[in-house]
DNA sequence: GTACATTTCAAACACCTGTTTAAATTTGGG
DNA sequence: CCCAAATTTAAACAGGTGTTTGAAATGTAC
């Protein structure tokens, strides 16, 4: 009994650094079950499967995840008026920067296995996602709805998920660009940096006023 | 000499769509020869390797792309004036569209592979990019940075890259988002149509003010 | 301390991968 | 027509994949 716990936590651990490195199809159980230390068929017997590991390193993150956004969803939802775009985004900030606590790097680790997770294999995280936490995200999308209007439904479902292809990218590319971003700019960049730039972007790209014919070239300045 | 282009033809046709739907790792060479009705040695015998077939895929769009871009690219830096950052990016939908004369639905498929290339094989395609046409895309940071005098260069590296993880996350889940589209809003969608909706999305992002802990919130607000 | 259940381990399983080989076939020029 | 070069073909290669097996080791309770 404690043993087992042992092993699985140590294959938690180590497959959850390979996925976010490698990406889930191109880490084999061989290289996690080295790097845990820990024997080949360690992984069938405690998981079942590979696609079952690949759940369970989710979930110790989302059923965090999850819980404390459904709080804070809620929360701003019960005060009735329509929020600022820029706070009902900034909510996750909180949530997510917790899961510091989860795991040392376990923001940013998570937020890699969710980039991987949407383009290696493509529809099963989704679907997994939406089964089970689509009621927490619909109540975030009603707050979007609530401080943007006068945003067509279809126009909002677009940019929510060009947002999310903005997060999940950048997250999945993290390491090249803040490598990038060092020799260039010479300025460090950790996870929290990098959450502070993408929300102004985000909120601008789903505010934005809508393409029509009759207003074809809008006038879009950057501010200070 | 028949046979030839008309076999190295049918791979590299059967191949795009295979790497488009399911990605460059994930899609065998048993695969691509079957759908392409070829031997299975062709591909090593007419392109050498699996890396060089992907290289090869991408160069038949990325050639006659790229090529197009420098020219409006050039055309609007020699008109001296700042142009407007919509302009600046609307200067990609032409080109793109017109790779539909590459070959059959070339646009959406050469989007797909971006997308599949930046998330599967990890810096190489970014790199094959840089160092091929690494100084066509100068020109178009020079017209954003122009477009854009007083966002410092930092940020707009920044947001730079979340415009592309938006773009290339897009295509390579266009289908999944398109079929919930139609079944959400009854909506159809095309690439043409795709490509219209990320415009303002971008502009607005990259054109966001700046974050300051002096002007913390923002107020941004969705216009029509 | 013996009996039982849990866990570990090395080995093998069947299958798939990209690549190579050498013989068979087709092709185009003299 | 014939020969040499280009192309196609079937077969095998070496290596990697996730998963299963049955015996060994370990832990737990009586």
């Amino acid at each position: 009994m404690v043993a087992k716990q042992n092993t699985q936590q140590k294959i938690l651990d180590a497959a959850q650094s390979l996925f976010a490195e490698t990406g889930f199809n191109d880490t084999s159980l061989r290289q996690i079950t080295s790097v845990a230390e820990v024997n080949l068929a360690a992984v069938n017997y405690h998981f079942g499967s590979k696609k079952e590991l690949i759940q369970a390193v989710l979930q110790r993150y989302l059923r965090v995840l999850m819980a404390r956004l459904d709080q804070e969803f809620s929360q701003l939802l019960a005060s009735q008026q329509p929020n600022n775009l820029t706070q009902v985004l900034a909510v996750f900030v909180k949530p997510l920067l917790e899961l510091n606590s989860v795991h040392h790097n376990g923001t940013r680790i998570f937020l890699q296995l969710l980039g991987r997770g949407y383009t290696d294999v493509q529809g099963h995280l989704r679907w997994f996602i939406n089964h089970h936490y689509g009621r927490v995200l619909d109540k975030f999308v009603l707050l979007v709805q609530q401080s943007c209007p006068q945003l067509p439904a279809s126009e909002l479902f677009w940019r929510l998920h060009f947002s999310l292809g903005t997060v999940v990218f950048t997250m999945a590319s993290n390491e090249a660009l803040a490598e990038i971003a060092e020799a260039d700019f010479s300025e460090e960049v950790d996870i929290e940096g990098v959450i502070q730039r993408l929300l102004p972007y985000l909120a601008a790209g789903i505010a934005a006023p809508v393409y029509t014919r009759s207003n074809p070239q809008q006038q879009l300045r950057s501010g200070t």
